[in-house]
DNA sequence: ACCAAATGTGGCATCGATGCCACATCGGCG
DNA sequence: CGCCGATGTGGCATCGATGCCACATTTGGT
């Protein structure tokens, strides 16, 4: 019976419940709508006695605030927008963990969304997030624009696990030079001298942090690196399977360091399937300590990076900014790593 | 220099920028508010070449709806709530995956809650997403009175992964009695006659249907089940340690199934603590397949249960409900599970 | 007692987009 | 040649909460 309806709109289920309003606990309480306000939010004056009484109306007749006329009003939001990877890979699971954590216990809320590494959908989801009109962003950038654009609407945003270029945003990274050195060294420590890095990107920061420790650790010991140890690969586990398995064919190493969680995958695979004997024959170890490396046999010796514990640093940071008790100048924090010796590694054979 | 502002208002950084309004692309554009609207907006009508004209002027101007006006106005909402128990476990990390990619496909967002399995934190998140107004939520429920709560304020729900009680909001589940099953039998096929369960709850759908499943491959293959063999342990993998040495001690089991993937770490790491071999002296086998099983050696045997197919198959299911495409009739998914049969379980021994 | 300051509450406009209707314009057909 | 419907656009009110100010009332000081 749509009237003059042109496009018959499809049949959307109705809210159904009207919600109650300010307007609606005001009549409740006998008191006016601004009055509500008040007492309902914790700033503002509003007399003990009224206070009770209209959270009690509030809470009788099943009031809830309207979030979104409340943002639109008032130009904040309580929505912080996290953009990370790769939800299914244990590091960055742990760092919205940590987020999410963190900012729940401040009263807001995480809109996730993974964009894949992927350029074009990381784009997306900031339009999307500015969209949100979401205070501040937390992300493990893939370009440098999406940081950029996203601060030049007036987002804060804190760029985690990686810096790309000369941003000026805050930024939250795991100590990689740090970590990679003590892990490299640890190695050298037990007399390993042609020691392999499985390393998938070294344009952020992550990857070159990493490569710079293994570098340094070298150069400490006086050891000459020879270049062709280090293995490029792709960020996969198969291509990292390959290269290892390259590697192995064109150089003898004693001992490979992998840099991240995944690239370990696929040494570990290729190792076995070799049927090396860990750490007897060659010694394995990882950057980023994730659950199955210490539930595989031998268990890895790995840096772990305090994945939770960087999420938790990077939504106070973002927070603090929100808040604004930060002053201007751009905070980098570095999460001091922990090497974490298992069996994976041992002596040099020979 | 507050005129006469009482509690001096913490200074936070000014949005900065002023975003640019529909007014203003109308401005830009020539046209009125409305035209804007529609034009930016696929439904509604408006010429190609003012809608070109339109969206040029958006562009040009950098303008970004603003959802919290939209939503207000519109009395929708593009963000779907999803409340889990622990993104830490990548049963849940894998589930999110899925509900993300579906929802933005579909240019939804998630808002994602980590309830800690804790009740009161899950009421706590659902009334958030009440004054989010959001249109749906997804949840792996911890009590009844959660969804029912959401539904009571005309919110459509999905539990994922379990049902509790007799709700009446659609729900995906595993198909845990025939994996359950599957599994079972599949060591029954092997000559196992004394198998020991290791499971952490059965008042849920979850685990009362793999206990099902488990019974339901005894009865059919003419074995007397020892109920003692029924290991009831808490949800952390430690527990399930200390459950599966008490069950050793006390029992002659010849296998071990383990419930889900956090038991099967407490189950694993104590029969590598008494040196048993895998599969010879002893099998073990789990229900849920997560990537860390396939890296230890012996892999296990397991039940994949698609957990990301799970996540889409919510989201597809929330977003159809809200669209108002399906009867009035809950919808009860099934996800059919994969037997992997893998080095961890081989004949009974003797 | 009287006035000033302190305190508490109500009124009203407003945030930005959109639903709804009125109306201008155009083309087609009798 | 004029009327009517189709088509496209503009005007205006509205969603719900809150910022800001005015004003009523109380308190305290002298």
């Amino acid at each position: 019976m749509s009237p003059r309806g042109q496009a018959a709109r499809a049949v959307v289920s109705q809210p159904a419940v009207r919600r109650p309003t300010v307007q609606d606990v005001a009549r409740e309480a006998g008191v006016s709508a601004s009055t509500v306000s008040r007492a309902l939010h914790t700033r503002g004056y509003a007399s003990p006695a009224v206070r009770a009484r209209v959270q009690a109306a509030a809470e009788r007749i099943g009031y809830v605030t309207d979030h979104n006329a409340r943002n639109l009003r008032s130009r904040t939001s309580t929505s912080i927008g996290v953009l990370i990877s790769d939800l299914r890979n244990p590091f960055y699971a742990d760092l919205a963990a940590g987020i999410e954590e963190e900012l729940r216990a401040a009263e807001y809320q995480m809109v996730l969304v993974n964009d894949s590494g992927n350029p074009a959908d990381e784009m997306q989801a900031a339009e999307t997030l500015l969209a949100m009109r979401v205070p501040g962003v937390i992300v493990t950038p893939v370009t440098a624009k999406c940081p950029q654009v996203l601060q030049d609407n007036g987002v804060h945003v804190v760029c985690a696990d990686r810096e790309l270029g000369r941003s000026n945003s805050d930024v939250v990274l795991s100590d990689n030079k740090t970590g990679a050195r003590e892990l490299t060294e640890h190695l050298i420590a037990l007399g390993h001298t042609r020691i392999g890095l499985l390393i998938d990107e070294t344009k952020w920061s992550t990857g070159a942090g990493r490569l710079a420790g293994f570098r340094a650790a070298h150069l400490d010991n006086f050891i000459d690196l020879d270049e062709d140890l280090i293995a490029y690969t792709s960020f996969d586990a198969d291509a990292a399977r390959l290269t290892t398995r390259k590697l192995l064919n064109d150089h003898e190493v004693t001992a490979i360091i992998s840099a991240n969680n995944v690239l370990a995958q696929g040494a570990l695979a290729e190792l076995k399937d070799r049927r090396l004997k860990i750490p007897r024959q060659i010694s394995l170890a990882a950057y980023d300590d994730v659950p199955w490396m210490s539930l595989v046999q031998p268990a890895l010796t790995t840096v772990d990076q305090s994945t939770v514990e960087m999420g938790r640093s990077c939504a106070r940071l973002l927070l603090a900014r929100i808040r604004g008790e930060l002053p201007a100048k751009r905070r980098l924090i570095k999460v001091p790593t922990r090497l974490v010796v298992r069996g994976s590694t041992g002596p040099a054979p020979r």
